[in-house]
DNA sequence: GTCAAAATAAACCAATTGGTCTAATTTGTA
DNA sequence: TACAAATTAGACCAATTGGTTTATTTTGAC
């Protein structure tokens, strides 16, 4: 990694939180000079705008999500064991977070869907792939005798990604994760009921 | 309502969609000038700033949901019809919407929460209306018979409240309703599962 | 240790931000 | 119809926005 590829990576790094935080149209420049402690030539020398460091804190963020999913869950080599141990991954949420200040699919994508299409699209392919891993988890489950045969694991992942989504929405607003822990109760049994 | 309350009220529900398409940061008080045809001192007698403005946004919005609330469900008078009378509205959503731009508990929960205490405040209390609404319509129809005494309506609530949030951002994403009638299906096989 | 690449400091840009003020005009109501 | 209340147009404000440029200095890889 040469030099500017290297401050381009820091600026990433920096930038990211502050975006996750306070929105794309809540941050500017200024802020991300303040945290990279960057002169604006530092910045503008390694990308042309604002919108061109949105993308690519949205890849960045996109990556460690992705990242973080398999780490969660390498934890664990039975499909049951890494739903608990996302349970319990989620059940901290966002104490253990990388990338501060919430979940990047519910912050951006709130905020993209009515104003940055090309923001949008990168959210619906991170969702996108969030489900199917999902997904393929109930699926490797069946394939080795510890789920049943007949459970939807399309349907279940979608139940499960938009309460996560939604528990952590509520838990954002009220201060408190004592529903993100009704959720989790709730797909626990729903994967002891379709266990075999 | 006086001339002045009559302004006040149209800049408020004018400027209503556009803070909840655009977010508060997102938005100027130009789009508001150029949304009411207002000159700036019309909006500036009635208003003492953009925060102001905000704050009596989000209360007319959340009359508005708490309004519909009701008004979707009083189509129906038993519990089970209530409840398919809002998941048929959510099926819909955001077409039948009264104040465009998505749900405002997601998009002004998102962005307050890392930015605007006193917004939060106002959202928070909104969210558990609405779950304390759902809870006491499965009460209701527990009360009625319709429903069985063993099911939790508080959990309940927590979990069709975060699953419609959750599909609603998806749905927002995606571009598509399809995941929303997912979670609509399961809510209905809930509600069915628990009836006598 | 050289030398190009990268970063700095700072001036500069036009546009926009939220907000104030004033003088003239329009409004609705008593 | 008179008169106060409300609204207008627009000048004005300082600060900030995203972004460019230039001359100087620092950096790190060969």
């Amino acid at each position: 990694m040469g030099k500017a590829e290297k401050t381009r990576q820091f600026i990433i790094e920096k930038a990211a939180p502050i975006f996750n935080k306070k929105g794309v149209a809540g941050t500017s420049i200024s802020d991300i000079l303040k945290a990279t402690k960057l002169a604006k030539g530092g910045v503008y020398g390694n990308f042309s705008s604002k919108e061109e460091i949105v993308m690519e804190v949205f890849d960045y963020i996109a990556e460690e999500e992705k990242l973080n999913l398999r780490q969660v869950t390498a934890t664990a080599n039975t499909s049951a064991g890494k739903f608990e141990a996302l349970f319990q991954y989620y059940a901290r949420f966002p104490m253990e977070q990388k990338v501060a200040g919430g979940c990047p699919m519910l912050n951006f994508g709130v905020e993209a869907d009515d104003t940055n299409p090309g923001l949008k699209r990168k959210v619906s392919e991170l969702v996108l792939y969030y489900q199917s891993r999902i997904a393929k988890m109930v699926q490797y489950g069946k394939e080795h005798g510890e789920f049943k045969q007949d459970w939807d694991e399309r349907k279940f992942a979608i139940r499960m990604f938009t309460m996560l989504e939604g528990a952590m929405l509520v838990s954002a607003v009220l201060g408190h994760n004592k529903q993100m822990l009704v959720v989790l109760d709730a797909l626990r049994e729903e994967i002891r009921l379709h266990s075999r």
